[in-house]
Order: structure tokens, then C-alpha cells, then sequence
DNA sequence: AGATTTGTGCTTAAACATTTA
DNA sequence: CTAAATGTTTAAGCACAAATC
């Protein structure tokens, strides 16, 4: 066997030398992703600094820096500048949640939306299908949406607070769809955009799949923190932030009235891009005491308003509407044809036609009882909350011991019939200390069968 | 006024020195980027070589290839090793096209679908509106398609010579959703992907807004040149393809038999990705006698195949399959649930049922019928065709004179009432001599309409 | 056919900025 | 508060490859 001399040498990673080929900073980056994917190198640890590992092989420093940005720019490792380079939390997996009904997990994983509701949208849908214009529905016409559809979409958002006219108005296919659309078209691959310490976990995705860096902020019980946010606006160039204001996912924390005004000053100062996806509106505005109005209204001609009707009305559809300033409707367009051509009239017209009939709010108040049966259930298991909390959440966020592995545990749960997420998962940026599961109440079929995902949670947790 | 001892220096473009600020390259890419988009520079100008510019400013070389590499990342400008760097033809406008009902122009621009047949489609709506099922087409369930929805989709495309199952076949929205979820999914920034010189001017821009490169092969009368892009792939590093086979857009080629095999052979050696668009399927196979097979077949494991029914069976429900070798299928699905999240079950299900009941193929032989006769029309004002042409094509390519500008014909004729498009939309890289316009048959509402224009037209071109 | 023109890719050099101890 | 550690940014140098003349 060979004597290798550096075996002591105190470097969490040592690419065999041997194994590189020119040129270096490509081959380098190659080792480094292999290691990393077959899990020799765990999230978090310390890769050795630029100019150790440019010693240890020979090359100049700046060498190094062009590989480790290479697997940054794929998501695999992050660097702080004084502190060092190290393995992203969810460098080896996709940590995308989708709805998966392929097994007979009980899922508190993927936040469905009280699916129960569906059966008053069936009924409109079949109003809408003997509309005597229904084959105006099917053709290329009104890619953002047909004038009535969109006005159906402004009185809808009128109550959460939003003001805007058929200009900055387009009709998409969800929430998602908008997120992506909006990222495409107003970001450049490498730009900087700020979130929540813990955030929606497909958007970190989304991100990372348009190479956006996500630049982590913490929070308290109000929110985002300004001078956090400021703080990092004052050191790298950032190009925009996303914030889900009316209940934070997966937090469940509402960003509150002061705090909105705080966050705008700091987004005016420093001119970023907001997007604020308010797909909780529906269960904030009105209800919460605190709801004043969207950030939107603060700041409109420097964000986009994203209302997805997924959560609120029905998911199966895919209508989201997204709000604009004028700055930003050419791209928008542009980038909403590129991506969709257009989001089908019929799904929009079966949407415009629960608000229009009143049958929406009839929905609405359905789905905010179950929300309130399933919260009161778990509450019976997990009395504790933390302060800033939604009440309605569909979803909620479990404090757990600190030093459990999280895809074990995921696993292990996954075992006893019960499918979650660990906070992990949500990450935008570095590890944290504090560790949580987010708990979806809304993806099962019936109370009875909450209870008894719940009653395992409850035993297994201990 | 100030004497610039320059003046007389024979260089296209010479940047203001004293504008220079550092980072140089990056105030000389502004300063171009503002020449390009204000029109000083006009498409096709050849820009100093990256030497002799940077003589003139006192910098190294490489200096300016970084300023000179940024603009092209933006796709302003285009380099050709030994050639010179050059201004894109469409470096200064967008060139998405899309439905444009604002106006009561004769729309000769946008390629509708004959939106005639929609009443059929709308009967069947109204069929699926009353099934039973209907509340379960509602969820989030089966975000790739329900099974039955796939299996229908599979014997709607057996007939294209499509064989594949219900792991490897997703439902999306629409042939340019799909496109953009295959570049998203398997390419990243900065790959290059080789289509035909002439191409699909949507696909130009989905490229330019993934920073997607594309290489131009030139062709003939049979589809691509195998020869051209052996050449292309052994020059530069190019990793996908982008094809259409049926009936290339906008030159309407089919790529015959023997041509497949040729360039499949190639495709298969420099291991490309395929992205295959057919949408024209149904206007070909069975049909144009020489067509035997989709490309997919030929290359199943290295082939995105799309087929929208957007052009055959219903424009606005937007509903596409794309079919994929396994290598593909996890990065596919992880791209469309970050995209879309799922594609209506709705929509889908409406297209299913036109499958199942049989009335696709009445809808198909309407639109071919609709087709014939507006090629007719077409052919009594220009007969003269070129080898290869599709004979049933929603479009045609019509030959023009080469030294008209391209602006200002469109403008010209939309000042007489009808909106086309010049050959310059579609130029994936290079200007070439001959000049074409793209003629839409398929989105006037009558063939009256159709006539009127086709008068104007011809009276215009003299 | 060989020299010249022109663009590409990789590596190095140096000045800089932030964080941590 | 300063020094050390560590990542960032910009510019230059050089070998190379393709196209042109």
C-alpha cells in the first residue's frame, strides 16, 4: 500500500492528487461533487480553506476558488467569507415535496388543501360547461386571463387589501408556476435573493434549479428582522427577497403590521425586488387582528403580488393570480408566454365562476372549519406553540430534540405509517441549532386519520 | 468641440475612454450593451477583435473577451474563432411571438390552429363535466397525469410510431410549457444546443432566457445537414439538439427518412440530448408518404419527444405529452412539479375524452381539410413552392426579395392591415442572404379573410 | 500550404473585503 | 482594536484552436 504523507494532515477533504486531470479547477470540482453525493463529505463540514488546499496540491489559490464556486453554483457547498467553505444541508438531495399518494402513508408531509371542499367545485365546474360561450374558452385569446376573469380576480383580492387594474393583472397556472415565472423574468442566474432562515421548501428548489443564491435572514415572532436584512444588503449586492407574509411556510409566523412597514423601508432603500406570495391571505385577512394589508401596497412598483387559488378554493385547478407594478409587466409577459403561452380559460372560468357566485366564500368558510377542527386536534396532542404563530395554520411547526439525524428520523417515521418533513429540509442557507418538523394537517382524508398519524407522532417522539 | 484623433481609426465601435470606470470589463459591456440596444450598432456589425480593442483602451486582451463574453451571455452579440464578434439579429427586440387579438389586423403573424373546430370540443367538455369522476379531477393526485389520461395519450401517439409506458410519459401544459421544462431540466447556463438555422423564434427566446446557446447548422431541402453538424460537434462542446421534424418551423422541411437515420447516427456519437417538437405528427404520419418514425425511436434514450394537442385537437386547453428515455425521467419530474406543480386534470381529461370518443380524428380531419383549402388559396397567389415543403402546412415560408429591411416591411404591412413576420425572427445565429417571410393561414377566421389578406400581400410585394 | 487573424480556455497574480479571535 | 484567517474580485499571461488569406 502506499505511504501517503499527508494521511495526518488535518484537512476534512484530501482529493487524491493522483486522480486530477487538467484542467484542475474542473477536475477538482468533479472529486469534490462525488465525494459530497456519495455522502463521504456530511452537510456541514468544513472543506479546507482556498489557499490550504491550493498548497496541498500545488496550484495557485484562485484555482480552488474557481472550483469550490463551481459546486456552490450547483448547490453543494456554500462559503462564508472569514469563516470558511461548507456542504450545503441539502446538498445531496432534492428536497422538493410533491403530493405522492403512491403509498398508504398517512402524509403529513405535502400541505394538500382539505380536499373535501371539491365536491361544490365539480358543481360550478358543470354550470360553467353549459356557459353557451364555452368555446370561447378553447382557443389562444387573453393569454393573462379574459377581462372578466381578471376582474373576478381583482374583487377577490380586493378584500385581502390589493387595489390594481387589468394592466398589472395576469392569470397563472398556481403558485408555483408564478414563483417560477417570476424568478425567470426578473432574475439573472447568480443574483442574490433574501429569505427567511427557514423557508417553502420549493422555492429553495426553484432556486437552485435557476441558479439564485439565497441569501438567509433570521426572524423573530414579528418576522424577517430589518436589521438583519439591511445588514446583508449593506455587504453583498441583493436583488430581491421573497417573503409569505400572512403565515409563513413552513414557520406559520405572520409577519406583523410595524414589521411590514419596517421590511418596506429597508426594500425601498436598498431597491430589491419583492416577491410575496400571499396564498394564506384567505386565512389572515379578516381573521388575524394585526392584518393591516399586503407588503404589495407598500411597495408596488417594486414587487410581485402572487395569489394562488391552490390552497384557498381548489387545488386540482391551477389558477394563481400575480399583480405587478408597471416596471415590471413587459417581462412579466414576455416571460408568462414563454413559459405557459397561457393558463386554460376553462380552469380560470370555473375559478371566476365560484367567485362570482358566491359559492367561493361558502368554500372558504369550509375550509377554514376543518382547519380549525385539525388545529384543535393537534393541539390536544402539542399544547406547546411559540409566540407569532398562525392559529389557522394548515400546517404546523413541531419543536424537537436538537441532536436526532434528520433523514433517520424521517425514515424511522416513515416505518410506522407516517410521512413528515424535518426542518432541514426548509433551510435556505446554513445549519441551525434548533430543529422542528413540519407537520401538515390538511393532507388527510378525515379527522380519524390525523388522529391517528398524530397518536404515532405522539408515541414515537416520546 | 472636442478633436478625437480617433476619428478617422477604422473601428466599428470605439467606446468612449473616459466613460471607463472600473471594473473595466464591465463598463465596456455596458457601454456596448447601450450602443447595441439604442441602435448605434446595428444586427450584423462586426466589433473590433477583442485585440485591437484593447490596444486602443491599454488593457490585456482578455479584458475585453470577458466584456465581449457578458454581452453574449445576454445574447447581443455572437464570436466566430477567426471571424470576429459580431451583433446578434435580434440583439436589440424580443421576437416572441404570440396571439394578438387587440388589433383588427389580418393576423398572417401568429400561427393559430383553425379555431373552427372548437365547438367540438366544447360538446365534449360538456360530456366530461358530467361524469361521476368529475370532483376527483379536482386534487392534487397524479401531477405526471392520471393513468388513464397517459394511456390515452399513448394511443394518440402509436399512430406517430410512439411506443413507450406510464412511467415515461408526463402530462404538461402545452408544447412550450414542455419546452421549457426540457431546457430547464437538462441543460444548464452556458450549454449549447444546435438547431436548425431557421427556428421556432419562441424557442429562440426560451434559450435566450435560459442563457442557452444556440449553434445554427445550416440544411437542405432534407432537414438538417448530418456533415454541418458532425462539424459543429467536434468544434465546440454542444450538448442537446433541437428538432422538428415533421414539419420544421418555420421552413416547413420535413426531415426525410434517410436524413433521420444520418443525423440520429451523429446525435448518438456526440452524445446530445434531442429535444424532438412534434406537434405537426398529425399533419404528417400516415400522410406525407415518406414519413416512417418519430426521431425518439431511432434515439429513445437520449430523446425528449413532444407532442402538443394544441395545434391538433384544442389550442386552449394546453395540454402536451412529453415522452423520455428513463435516464431522463427523475430530473424531468423534479422539473415539472417545480414549474407547474401538475397540469389540470381538467383540461387533460377533456383531451382524453376526445381521444376515447373518437372525435380527435373527426377534429383532425376538419383542420386537414381547413389546411388544404387555405393552401390552395395560398398556392393561386404564389405558386411557386420549394423541395421539401410540407404540403399542408398552417404556414408557409415565402421566398422575398434580399434587400428590403426587415422592420420596416412589417411595419409597412401592418399599415395595409395584415401582421406577418421576416425571416430574421427566426435566425437562431447568423444573417444569411435570403430573406422569407413566414405566412400564417391557420388564424384568420375565414378563408374570405384569409383571401383579403393574401390580395394585400400580393399587391405589396409586387 | 503556411502565416496571420481572431476567439477560447485555463492558470496565475495581486489588491480587496469580511469575519473571527 | 488589531492581526490573522478566509473568501472575492479583477486583471493579466499564456498556450491553443479555428478560420481566413
Amino acid at each position: 500500500m502506499p505511504v501517503n504523507s499527508f494521511d495526518n494532515y488535518p484537512m476534512s477533504w484530501k482529493p487524491d492528487k493522483k486522480a486530477l486531470k487538467r484542467p484542475y479547477y474542473y477536475s477538482i470540482a468533479e472529486l469534490l461533487e462525488q465525494d459530497i453525493i456519495n455522502g463521504f463529505l456530511a452537510p456541514g463540514t468544513k472543506l479546507p480553506p482556498q489557499r490550504e488546499l491550493a498548497d496541498f496540491l500545488d496550484l495557485n489559490f484562485t484555482t480552488i476558488t474557481r472550483a469550490y464556486k463551481l459546486c456552490e453554483f450547483k448547490g453543494l457547498i456554500y462559503a462564508v467569507t472569514g469563516s470558511g467553505t461548507f456542504v450545503s444541508p441539502n446538498a445531496a438531495r432534492s428536497i422538493t415535496i410533491s403530493a405522492d399518494n403512491t403509498t398508504n402513508l398517512i402524509d403529513f408531509g405535502f400541505v394538500a388543501s382539505f380536499e373535501q371542499t371539491n365536491g361544490i367545485v365539480a358543481e360550478v365546474a358543470q354550470k360553467v360547461a353549459e356557459k353557451n360561450y364555452l368555446e370561447k374558452l378553447l382557443n389562444y385569446n387573453d393569454p393573462t386571463g379574459i377581462p372578466h376573469q381578471k376582474t373576478a380576480g381583482l374583487n377577490w383580492m380586493e378584500s385581502f387589501g390589493i387595489h390594481a387594474d387589468q394592466e398589472h393583472i395576469a392569470i397563472v397556472s398556481g403558485a408555483q408556476n408564478a414563483l417560477a415565472i417570476a424568478l425567470i423574468s426578473l432574475f439573472e442566474p447568480g443574483n442574490r435573493i433574501a429569505t427567511d432562515l427557514y423557508t417553502f421548501s420549493n422555492f429553495i428548489e426553484l432556486a437552485k434549479m435557476f441558479h439564485i443564491q439565497l441569501v438567509p435572514i433570521p426572524g423573530d415572532q414579528f418576522g424577517m428582522l430589518p436589521d438583519e436584512l439591511e445588514k446583508q444588503c449593506c455587504q453583498t449586492k441583493i436583488h430581491g427577497i421573497f417573503l409569505i407574509p400572512s403565515c409563513s411556510n413552513p414557520t406559520t409566523i405572520m409577519i406583523s403590521d410595524f414589521r411590514k412597514h419596517e421590511l418596506a423601508a429597508i426594500i425601498r432603500k436598498h431597491h430589491l425586488i419583492l416577491i410575496e406570495d400571499d396564498i394564506h391571505a384567505f386565512l389572515t385577512a379578516g381573521i388575524v387582528s394585526d392584518y393591516r394589508q399586503p407588503m404589495f401596497n407598500l411597495l408596488p412598483e417594486q414587487s410581485v403580488y402572487i395569489c394562488s387559488t391552490s390552497k384557498s378554493l381548489c387545488s386540482g385547478l391551477r389558477v394563481a393570480y400575480m399583480v405587478y407594478g408597471d416596471a415590471f409587466r413587459k417581462n412579466m409577459l414576455q416571460s408568462i408566454f414563454n413559459v405557459n403561452v397561457k393558463t386554460s380559460s376553462l380552469d380560470a372560468e370555473v375559478i371566476t365562476e365560484l367567485i362570482l357566485s358566491g359559492k367561493a366564500h361558502e368554500i372558504v368558510s369550509q375550509k377554514k372549519q376543518l382547519a380549525q377542527s385539525a388545529n384543535d386536534l393537534y393541539k390536544e396532542y402539542f399544547p406547546a406553540g411559540q409566540p407569532g404563530e398562525h392559529p389557522l395554520s394548515f400546517y404546523r411547526w413541531l419543536s424537537i430534540e436538537e441532536d436526532v439525524d434528520s433523514s433517520q428520523l424521517e425514515v424511522d417515521l416513515k416505518m410506522r405509517g407516517i410521512r413528515v418533513f424535518h426542518s432541514d429540509r426548509f433551510l435556505s442557507g446554513q445549519t441551525t441549532r434548533e430543529k422542528y418538523l413540519r407537520i401538515a394537517l390538511s393532507s388527510t382524508n378525515s379527522l380519524d386519520e390525523l388522529k391517528l398519524g398524530l397518536d404515532i407522532l405522539k408515541q414515537y417522539l416520546g
